[in-house]
DNA sequence: CTACTTTTTGACCGCTGAGTAATAAAGTTA
DNA sequence: TAACTTTATTACTCAGCGGTCAAAAAGTAG
């Protein structure tokens, strides 16, 4: 045993997410998270490796905690076709919880942004759409039990389409669309496979 | 008169727009810009300015040219539900027109990783987006009139939805979605605002 | 040919990036 | 207390960035 750590890694880690969040891998420097957390470069390198791992680990942590974060909201007794509104407002909600302006989503942010020759990252990002893809499906597939969601497409379709949708809201929110319009979008596309 | 310049303005923008859309605009360095055009950096900078007039030269030539040659494709004299599906067609094949895997829309990376606080740029993004939405929800109109989609929506709802979904496809694939399932969410939108 | 104008070229600058090595500090354990 | 182990801090390296400048080259116009 040597010397104790003397800050929490979990709450370096999200400031470190937030810096990442707000300018990109590269956008990101050390003199932004030394600043941002309080810690000196070297501390960061021993506590998390070079700048890739930090980002790595960082980025897995968000994937775990926006999924999570999201999911907390959905009362999981209620109605499916419930479940499903509240979800994709509650995914829309996440591109903006950052001060100042609205900073989409970190997973899309990364996809675009890092070359796809990125492969451990990427791995990462894939894992991450692979959770997401199970538990939006099954939803569906709930509510088109119910008889509340049309069936001309089947629940994976539709589950690929909403990830789709949602991914175009986050990288928009960053450019011409505001919140409201992104509500409004998934409140449309909610009306689109509303079974007749 | 002095001396001629020694290279087609356009065929240098292109190539920088290229590089500009495989690497991002923090991640091109002059050097990948040198090495690609053959120029060398003076000539760059006394020709179009810094790396950000640089570039925004180069994206509203891209975004000129990616809207064109869109719509090239598209024959309007056919029905407008078939220019909808090859328009869209047309927009996915777009994200891979690069050498060496998808690259997604330039227009897209760019809102995704420059901040918002970049106003010229996002002003450039933001006028681009609108011609396009312009365009789609006239096209969308006109597919509506012949009674080819479904009117719970009005055209320009639509047109927004269409844009997210395209943006969403654009950053998709530079992760986890392939081309030809982008072509595949493309259709089963199409299969959803057809008219019973 | 000569004067002039613009482009091209290559060397250069200051700065900031990621990453490291060495030292000082702060615990733990015996 | 003394030996030991891990963390914190400082100063540093070195490469690459965007950007500049002055000289050289290559045309044109008179």
């Amino acid at each position: 045993m040597g010397r104790p750590r003397i800050f929490d890694e979990e709450k370096v880690l999200n400031i470190v997410i937030e810096q990442f969040w707000l300018h990109g891998f590269d956008g990101t420097t050390f003199s932004h998270l030394t600043k941002a957390t309080g810690l000196h470069k070297g501390s960061l390198y021993q506590a998390f490796g070079d700048k890739k791992s930090l980002f790595i680990k960082a980025l897995k942590h968000y994937l775990d905690q926006a999924y999570h974060e999201v999911l907390a909201r959905v009362d999981r007794q209620a109605p499916p076709w419930t479940q499903l509104r509240t979800l994709l407002g509650s995914v829309i909600l996440q591109n903006n919880q950052m001060g100042e302006g609205p900073c989409g989503c970190l997973a899309v942010n990364t996809m675009v942004e890092l070359s796809p020759m990125e492969t451990e990252v990427m791995a990462v990002l894939e894992a991450g759409y692979s959770i997401r893809m199970q538990t939006l499906s099954a939803m569906i597939n709930e509510a088109q039990a119910c008889g509340d969601v049309d069936t001309r497409l089947d629940a994976v379709e539709l589950a690929q389409m909403i990830c789709t949708l949602l991914a175009g809201m986050s990288a928009s929110i960053k450019g011409p669309l505001s919140i409201e319009e992104a509500q409004q979008i998934a409140d449309n596309f909610l009306l689109l496979i509303k079974k007749a």
